[in-house]
DNA sequence: ACCTAAACTTAACAGCGTTAACCCAGGCCC
DNA sequence: GGGCCTGGGTTAACGCTGTTAAGTTTAGGT
């Protein structure tokens, strides 16, 4: 069937993604995975990039599913704010094959990526967003645009991920400490009450 | 002469990726500008990855040389972190390419960066992890590790220049506009004196 | 029984990084 | 001067890559 193959192909890929690494991926490689001819892929997605695409959607849904449970668990705006970063970071770093093809992928690849999925991954800002603007109102927060604070924090956020996920941060900072220490600030620096004077 | 060739590489090499971008960058193309055979790139190059580190460092020098320039100019330590903030953002944007390869090329890729050049980039950490060590001293900072904070520092920096370059940022929002506020609130972050209520 | 359409394969193209083998000019030693 | 070595360069080739064109097989409908 149509469907089973392009979903045994979806599975297949993530695997290779994982036990392999985004480098080492190849259309034939999947291909063996499968069981199936390389072109056979063809007829599934139109491309390389399209597939990976695909792949891209599903990392996205995956880490909207996490926001929403976090939504659903933290009510009060700077705790849910809290726990969306560290979300965030923790889905990165248990996730490092989908968080590289999700935000690390090289710039000339994502150029063709489609406008519904873009769309569709806007949505895990607008978790941040809502929040800002939640926070905001309650007066939480000192910040003008809640859009645009949501694309600061994310600004932060992905550093701190995609260097750790690169092996470019000091091997002798402590990861967890570092992770800690980033979003502390990242939140102090969006408080509206005076912070205390030793971080 | 040896020595010429290689720098014909290195220039050519740059000039391609500026003009061509990575993606399309390979060997052949190389040996194409350069005007000779693909392989006499292997008798000054180990392989491909040698001459993209060489790249590499040339692109921490340049950075390095822009920092300089800013401690030469600003000695008060909390308007000096803005300057780098600044200038590191600029950097960034005016050398997509060099930025490119420098901090967002594959994690694979960087497996076998040699450790004196990463000893060599690391200078430009401690340029940040110098101003907040100043700054900590004469209590304009709110810190506890210098090398921590400026670690943190550049996570925000790097989110930022990263997402800008890979036209991942919403573009509804002013480029200008985010990069200031991003870096405000990464000061603020690290400012000892209560912050003010509005951002 | 025949036609169509879908699902899939094989063969091929052009390009990739890299290696092995070779060529050839210049300098050194006898 | 003849032999030899060496450094800088070459060509040919290997085994990859993404992708396309063409061909094959299979199932279903009339």
């Amino acid at each position: 069937m149509r469907q089973d193959l392009r979903r045994l192909i979806l599975d297949q890929t993530r695997d290779l993604l994982i036990s392999e690494g985004y480098q080492s991926l190849s259309m034939r490689k999947i291909a063996k995975a499968i069981g199936y001819s390389a072109t056979s892929i063809y007829l599934h997605f139109k491309n390389r990039d399209a597939l990976f695409y695909a792949l891209i959607d599903e990392g996205m849904e995956k880490l909207y599913a996490r926001f929403e449970q976090v939504k659903a668990a933290v009510g009060e705006p700077k705790a849910r704010l809290a726990a969306l970063c560290e979300s965030y970071v923790a889905f990165g770093r248990e996730n490092p094959e989908y968080y590289e093809i999700m935000f690390m992928a090289h710039t000339e690849d994502m150029k063709r990526y489609p406008v519904e999925s873009y769309r569709n991954a806007r949505r895990n800002l607008l978790v941040f967003a809502d929040t800002f603007a939640e926070g905001q109102q309650t007066g939480v927060f000192a910040l003008e645009d809640p859009k645009e604070a949501s694309n600061v924090l994310w600004a932060m956020l992905h550093g701190l991920t995609s260097l750790l996920l690169s092996h470019r941060v000091d091997v002798n900072l402590d990861t967890d400490q570092l992770i800690a220490t980033t979003i502390h600030h990242a939140l102090r620096s969006f408080a509206a009450v005076p912070a205390p004077t030793v971080s």
